[in-house]
DNA sequence: ATTGTATGCGAGCAATCACTCGCGTCACAA
DNA sequence: TTGTGACGCGAGTGATTGCTCGCATACAAT
C-alpha cells in the first residue's frame, strides 16, 4: 500500500477496487486483468488506483489473499472443531467441508489455480495448504495411534498433497462423480494409508 | 502450420525456431517467451518466424507437445513393459519410470505446470495424463482382483492423479525426502486403498 | 541462362500496457 | 469562513508487444 486511505470515501474506492479487481478476474480472467480495465470496472481513474496501490500485483495480491484467507479459514474451521474426534469419521468431515469451501467460489478458483502466475511465486503460494499442512500435522502428530507411517511430516505432506490435488480438480473438471461417492474414496485412500 | 517448409534450409530454421522457444521458455521463463525474442534466440528474423507459425502460441504449443509427447512415451514406456506383472511391484516400477520422466527436465516441467497458461486450456491439457489414465485403466480393469474398490473409473481418476500431483510437486520442490522413500510412500498409498 | 517460387530479412505499425503528473475538488479543522 | 492536505481525475508517456510488408536473395525447373 502506497498511503492508507484516510477518508470514508477513499476507503470506500479502494473497496470499489479490490472487488472490481475480483470481478475483472473471475468474469475476463487473467489476461484481461490490467490496471485501465480494474480501474474501468472500479468506476475509478487510472491514477486514484495508484495512489492506494504501488503497482497491478499488489491488487492482484489483496484479491488472491482475501479469498485464501477465506477458504483457508472455513476447512481450518472444520479442522478445529473435530480436533478431538477420532478415526476416519474426522477425514470424512474435513473433506466435506474442504469441498464445501472450494464449491463456493468456483470460477475464482479457476483463474487462481490455473491463471494466475502468482499463484505459483513460491513465496507466498498457498496460505491455504500451509495451514491445512499445519492443522493436519497437529492431528497427525497428536495421535500417532492412527498412523503406521513412520515418517509423519512425509506422511501429512503426500496426504494434504493428495485430498487438496483430487478436491480442487473435482472441483473445477466435475467429472461424473457423485460428490458422496468421492468422499467416499478420499477416505478409503488416506484411510489405507494411515490407519491400522 | 502457415506454410510448409519445403527446403532443407527453412526445415533447419523451424527447428531452430523450436529449440529457441524451448530455450527461452526454460531460462527467462513463459514472461519473456515474446516473438521478437524467440527469433533474436533462434538467430532469425520475426518475419520469418511468422513464415511457418501462424501465431506465437503456435511455436508454444509445438515446444509444449513435443515434451509431453516425450515425458508421456517414457512412463507409457515403463508401464507397457509391466502390464503383465502382478502385485504392487508394477506400481513401483511404474512410479520410479513416472519420476525419472519428471526428472529428466526439471527447468521445462517447471515452467509448463506452474507458469503456462496454455497448460490450463482444458483442451489439449496434459497428454501425459490422459495416456497414463488409459494405461492405468486398461491395468486395473484387466486385474479386478486386484482391487476391492467397486467403481474402477473413479479409482483410476483418483490413482493416477494423487500419483501424478505428489510425483511432479516432489520433483519441483524438492522437500526432504529420499526418492525411495517416496516411492514407498507412494506405493503405500495406493496399495492401502486398491490392493486388498 | 532464365524464370518462377521458396525463403529470409528487418524496419516499422498499430495496439496495449503499466504507470505518472498537473490540476481541480472535496472534507475537515481552526 | 478559510486554509490545508487528502482525494480524485484522465490525458498522456515511454516502453513493449505481436505481427506485417516490401524487398532482396537463394534455389529449382526448364
Amino acid at each position: 500500500m502506497r498511503k492508507q486511505p484516510r477518508q470514508v470515501r477513499s476507503r470506500q474506492m479502494v473497496e470499489r477496487i479490490v472487488a472490481a479487481g475480483r470481478s475483472v478476474l473471475v468474469e475476463d480472467g487473467y489476461d484481461a486483468f490490467s490496471t485501465n480495465r480494474v480501474a474501468a470496472a472500479a468506476g475509478v481513474s487510472p491514477g486514484s488506483l495508484y495512489q492506494y496501490f504501488p503497482d497491478k500485483t499488489a491488487i492482484l495480491e489483496v484479491v488472491v489473499d482475501r479469498y485464501s484467507e477465506e477458504t483457508a479459514e472455513r476447512v481450518a474451521a472444520a479442522m478445529s472443531d473435530r480436533i478431538g474426534g477420532t478415526g476416519l469419521a474426522v477425514v470424512r468431515d474435513i473433506v466435506d467441508a474442504l469441498l464445501t469451501a472450494l464449491e463456493a467460489d468456483r470460477a475464482l478458483l479457476r483463474v487462481v489455480s490455473e491463471e494466475l502466475p502468482l499463484a505459483r511465486s513460491r513465496a507466498r503460494r498457498d496460505t491455504l495448504e500451509r495451514r491445512i499442512s499445519e492443522l493436519a500435522a497437529t492431528y497427525l502428530l497428536a495421535r500417532p495411534e492412527h498412523s503406521r507411517r513412520p515418517n509423519a511430516p512425509m506422511a501429512t505432506w503426500v496426504t494434504v498433497l493428495a485430498i487438496e490435488t483430487i478436491a480442487i480438480r473435482w472441483v473445477l473438471d466435475q467429472p461424473a462423480i457423485e460428490r458422496d461417492q468421492l468422499i467416499d474414496e478420499i477416505v478409503a485412500l488416506v484411510g489405507g494409508y494411515l490407519v491400522s
